[in-house]
DNA sequence: ACAAAGTCTTTCAGTGGGTGAAAACCGGCG
DNA sequence: CGCCGGTTTTCACCCACTGAAAGACTTTGT
């Protein structure tokens, strides 16, 4: 946490980072401690960020990130790049299914949901488009695990496995038959792992090269449907945006 | 474009600002041309910025923008923030209409289009989530145009006005009639003005405060269908989203 | 109404991170 | 092998960054 920061660029980032879900807005001395950098800096800083759009400061005072930051980070490849070529199939999903669907990109030892589509009447899920969670659990998460480089793999089996119901597999050799299954079977379940009335099945997408870049899924009431009936709309979602990703001797 | 940046916040902002919709990825040279830095300073920046993972750098050295950057940018309460309230009833206008649906707002003397959903058989339209466009000609630009400070108004009209086709308004005069309607109105039409084939309907958003924030808007082929039968279904999606953004007595 | 507490803004001199020229490095190609 | 474009590393100078301190402004309590 309270690592002192080096170089500019480092607090520039710094500041950026102080944002987070849980607090999309800060006060300048908010900002300034959560940074780590001196009021002064972080008001002399904070208004250059804001000049040219990086953050944006309310009428009340407090600072947001700003419309621009957001325009160039939308340039991201692992971010609305893919998002815009998954988006139609995402829709097909919806549109068939009526229930949530969720596009997700591995960061790290976590996974970053790219896009999600929610319907009014679908099991509310805990998750937000940007935002994380842990790779042992979800749907997504086991199918992008599944497909990580060894090292990934291992660092999350000797890691302690959080729980979030009675169903999360926290044991690692149990963790590591099911990722075998993902393999297997091309798609993978998660059984109220996160919540115990949420259902997911997913399916690996891969892009260049073959290698898994990301994963969709479809997150059901638990006893809504079978997850042998969801599987093939799932993979035949992933195959099409793995299609679009790379384009092999099309066009 | 060559303004030499003085501080280092710049000078790592202009880096980011290099990447734009048409070069999503840069080598080394060429990201520090464009930030208008010398090539070691952008080495080592980059190397930083690639640390903290603003930037992701490809198998072939060439440089992007990265996951990290997004995920912070996605707590732009104008971006993402807006987009999760606005979903379902963008959802909701797809559903119904099968055609393009697009949310924007505005941001200087232009407007951003924060999201937008094209099914596989729309009208194709030449716009990007993230992208750019001007004001006096979209349906949502037209919206956002009608509603915004005197001040941002009168300098669109007084700038010359780009025409996209023979039927794009550049003449101020006609513009401020037609602005004039679409406060009238509630909601605006641009009729072949981007592209001859293609239609928006368009309604504002509003948030908190009564002020217009954002702009909905469906796009059709010219010949599909009446405004007239459109502008009912846009506006009602309007007014939903607003009353999500500015909750009365609700609840 | 007044004072006190808190938050934000501005100033300023010392200094440590930033800077680019230059040189070493690398991989591809004739 | 030797050239060439692009990338990485080094290094000494110097200027932008820094935080203490003081000043302005806003809010809260009595």
């Amino acid at each position: 946490m309270g690592e002192a920061a080096r170089s500019v660029t480092s607090k520039v980032l710094a500041m950026l980072e102080a944002f987070t879900p849980a607090t999309p807005d800060l006060s300048l001395s908010e900002l300034a401690r959560r940074a780590g950098v001196s009021l002064p800096t972080a008001h002399r800083r904070a208004a250059e960020l804001v000049a040219w759009g990086a953050l944006e400061r309310g009428a009340d005072g407090r600072y947001r990130i700003g419309l621009r930051l957001w325009e160039v980070a939308s340039l991201a490849p692992r971010g609305l790049g893919l998002r815009d070529v998954a988006m139609p199939f995402l829709e097909d999903l919806y549109e068939v299914t009526h229930e949530n669907v969720q596009l997700a990109v591995r960061e790290g030892l976590e996974l970053v949901f790219v896009e999600r589509i929610a319907g009014r009447h679908a099991v509310p899920v805990l998750t937000r488009v940007g935002g994380r969670f842990v790779l042992h659990a979800t749907g997504v998460g086991l199918a992008l695990l599944a497909h990580a480089p060894a090292d990934v793999q291992e660092q999350v089996l000797t890691a302690p496995l959080q729980a979030y119901t009675t169903k999360t597999i926290t044991d690692p050799d149990r963790l590591r038959e099911v990722l075998a299954a993902v393999r297997r079977n091309g798609y993978a379940v998660s059984d109220g792992q996160v919540t115990l009335d949420a259902l997911s099945v997913a399916a690996p997408i891969r892009g260049r090269g073959d290698q898994v870049v990301a994963a969709v899924s479809l997150v059901v009431r638990t006893d809504t449907a079978e997850p042998i009936t969801l599987a093939p709309l799932v993979q035949a979602a992933a195959r099409g945006i793995s299609r679009m990703l790379a384009p092999r001797f099309s066009g």
